[in-house]
Order: C-alpha cells, then structure tokens, then sequence
DNA sequence: TAAATGCGCAACCGATGGTTGCGCATTGAG
DNA sequence: CTCAATGCGCAACCATCGGTTGCGCATTTA
C-alpha cells in the first residue's frame, strides 16, 4: 500500500503491455488461439516485421511463447505468465483506487474538522 | 466480451498510465495532494522540463488539473477522470481474465472429447 | 531596483514503433 | 528435380517520445 507497492511493479511488463498495437495482438492471440508474425501483420494491418519486433517484445517479456512449425513460427499465449500479468494491472488499479478513496476521506475529515 | 470491448478503451489514458514515470508522477500526486513540475522534478530525481510534459500529458488526457498560483503552476489529480481511469484499467483486466479463463475451459473441452 | 525563483520554448540525443528492401530457408507445383 | 511461392531474419531508414541542456520571460522578495 505504500509507494514501493507500484514502483516494485515490472515495468517491462507495463511497456508490453502498455502499447496499443502489442495490446491488440494479444487479443488477438486470445481470440484465435494463435498466430504467426505474418497472420498477425494481416489481422492489425500493419506489416510483419512490425509484428515480429512486437512478438520479440512479448517473448522477451514472457507473455508469448513461440513453436517453429516447419517455415512458420507459431505464437501463443503463455497462460500462467499472462494470468500473473493481468493479476499485477489489477493490482495496481486496486492499490490506486484505495489510495484515492483514502485521500477522500482525509479530505472529508479535515473539511469537517473546519467546520467545527 | 468482443474485441471492440478492448479496442474501444481510450489509447490516450493507455499511453498516459503505461509510462513509468508518469505512474510515479501520479503516485506522488496521490500522496502529496498537489505538485508543481520543479517539486516533482525533484521528487522523481528527474528535470524539471521532463515533469513539465509528462505534467502536459496527463493533463490532456483529463487526469490532473492545473491552477495558476501566482509564479507557480500547482497540478492535482482531477479525481472523476483518475477514478474513471482506473476503472477502465480494471475492466481490460477483468476482460483478459474472462477470455482466458474461456480459452482455457474450451481446450479442456476440446482435450475431454478427444479422449472420447 | 536587483537577485532569486518558477515557468515556457527550442534544440538536441537515444530508444522505440513502424516502414521498405534484401537475402535465406522451407514448402509445394510443374 | 527444379523453381516459384511463402515465411522468416537482418539492416537501414524515418517519426515520435522520454529526457536533457540552455535560454529568456514573469513574478516574487530582499
């Protein structure tokens, strides 16, 4: 609850999934199951090595696991890594939101001590 | 539960909350209630130029606000928009987590009918 | 009135998201 | 077996962004 709780947050985690396009192939690879650099330059309309530079990103970040199939690279989700990543979003929205309501509440106490 | 579901959250707050210092810099708004750039410059061990456009972003993107006082430009979190933020944060959570947890229950269903 | 403080604008630098272009490996049709 | 097609990797290039330094202006204060 103190400020270690969001700083100790992964940041290679937050910049993989703080980017919009990585956020849509991820969808995207929840949708269908999985994909290659090139299905996925085709389903996001931009192009492959731009995938594959995303698709790098979230292997590095473990998010994404990657199969070679012949000339293809097959991606898919890891499940156990991407669950622990949407349990840190949540936790910083939930450590967030408590400390929003917090203030809230010291300002209501300090606008009513005034008032006495 | 569609993909407009995510594709509709607003990139803008995305790329707001998805930079690390900006996280810090909201962080340190919660605690402190208000800042100028140079006290968070020096907060974050960062230049006071640097706080001044992150400063300039989350101000576009609604989640503080800014009031003259005198020489100074003192920022606080508008809390409306911040709570809003950090709603939709937890929704896109909540929406992985759903479409995992479905992709997850349709492979064992697919594994369990196999072994049929 | 002059020093100090806070801010804005501009130029610059490294990293990153995106592109194009090339070459190599694997596949599949003749 | 050969060769076009397909999928990939590597490299160069460009725009944007996070961060810096440097300057000048406004406001405060000594």
């Amino acid at each position: 609850m103190n400020a270690a709780t969001i700083d100790a947050v992964d940041d290679d985690l937050w910049s993989a999934i703080g980017d919009p396009t990585r956020r849509r192939m991820l969808d995207a690879l929840l949708i269908d199951g999985a994909g290659t650099a090139t299905t996925l330059g085709h389903r996001l309309a931009i192009t492959r090595q731009g995938t594959a530079k995303h698709l790098g990103v979230l292997e590095r970040a473990g998010l994404v696991r990657a199969t070679p199939a012949g000339r293809e690279k097959r991606y898919r989700i890891d499940d156990a890594q991407f669950a622990r990543a949407v349990a840190q979003l949540s936790s910083v929205g939930s450590a967030w939101d408590a400390r929003l309501r917090r203030i809230k509440r010291i300002a209501e106490a300090i606008q009513q001590a005034q008032n006495d």
